[in-house]
DNA sequence: TTCAAGATAAACATAC
DNA sequence: AGTATGTTTATCTTGA
């Protein structure tokens, strides 16, 4: 099981270790990758995001540009995350086939809104192409790059019974985004919001004898489920987010972006040999 | 420039 | 009565 983080625990890794780790725990689980499986069977060529809710360097940056593969690249681009966005299949960049089995799910780029800042406050939504430089070990929660819907379609697929009340919702995204537990509590507003708008999303009562808690559960609407996979293995860009391609502007941003990439290589590593 | 999608906020109703 | 849940509307930002 990947990495339990207690709501109430605020989390005491760097935000590419919990994004690492929120992965490996959805490839652990089966039934999320299993239905992004399906999704390979449907679609072709898919690219391949990666799941790296990074806060944006200093100036913000440009969308990356589709289907641009970086392969073969060298370390002296460390200091440029433009291989994370670049390298939209990653898995054909690494020149591995039995990788192209697996597909994480993630975010184009995974940058997120400019949430990154140097103190222990919680990121701020509002600090859009924050002013300071990336810096993995001191910005634990950044946004994830998923929609909401994707989030709740995450939460949903992870449950056994692939059905779930509100705010066992809340449970799962706070476990794998830690970024929930200190961000405003606005979240869970947008979380029932996109419930109740969002027609992949279906309500369905609970039996009178299993009406423990308030509301009822909430499942995948089956004739819309391909649609939230495909939406989840293309997450888009966060609306907001901001692409860090920027280069670091200290040493020590400078090695964090390094962790960043060993560490995400290790994870594929590790992925690729769990499949 | 326009439009669509998504995030966010808020008001309100309903159920427990 | 207070809280959680669910619905709806409005506004804003961003990318296409």
């Amino acid at each position: 099981m990947g990495p339990v983080m207690p709501p109430s625990k605020k989390p005491e890794v760097s935000g590419i270790s919990v994004a690492s780790a929120s992965m490996s725990y959805l490839y652990q689980t089966g039934s999320l990758s299993r239905a992004l499986q399906e999704a390979e069977e449907l679609d072709l060529v898919l690219p391949v995001h990666l799941a790296l809710p990074l806060a944006p360097l200093p100036g913000g940056a440009a969308k990356p540009e589709k289907g641009t593969a970086t392969p073969g690249m060298e370390d002296e681009e460390l200091t440029n995350l433009n291989w994370l966005h670049e390298s939209k299949n990653l898995l054909n960049s690494f020149g591995d086939p039995v990788l192209r089995s697996v597909s994480p799910v993630g975010g184009e780029g995974g940058g997120t809104r400019g949430d990154g800042d140097h103190d222990d406050t919680p990121p701020s939504p509002s600090m859009v192409g924050g002013d300071l430089p990336y810096d993995a070990q001191r910005n634990p929660n950044c946004k994830p790059p998923y929609s909401f819907s994707c989030l709740i379609f995450m939460a949903i697929e992870d449950a056994p019974s692939k059905r779930l009340p509100v705010k066992e919702i809340y449970n799962w995204i706070l476990e794998h985004f830690p970024y929930f537990a200190n961000a405003p509590t606005g979240w869970k507003n947008s979380v029932r919001h996109n419930l109740s708008l969002n027609k992949c999303f279906k309500k369905v009562d609970k039996d009178r004898s299993q009406s423990i808690g308030k509301g009822s559960l909430w499942c995948v609407d089956p004739e819309y489920r391909q649609n939230l996979i495909q939406a989840l293995k293309k997450t888009p860009y966060h609306p907001h987010a901001q692409v860090f391609s920027t280069p670091p502007t200290s040493p020590q941003a400078y090695q964090s972006l390094n962790r960043v990439k060993s560490d995400f290589i290790h994870f594929w590593n590790q992925a690729a040999s769990r499949v």
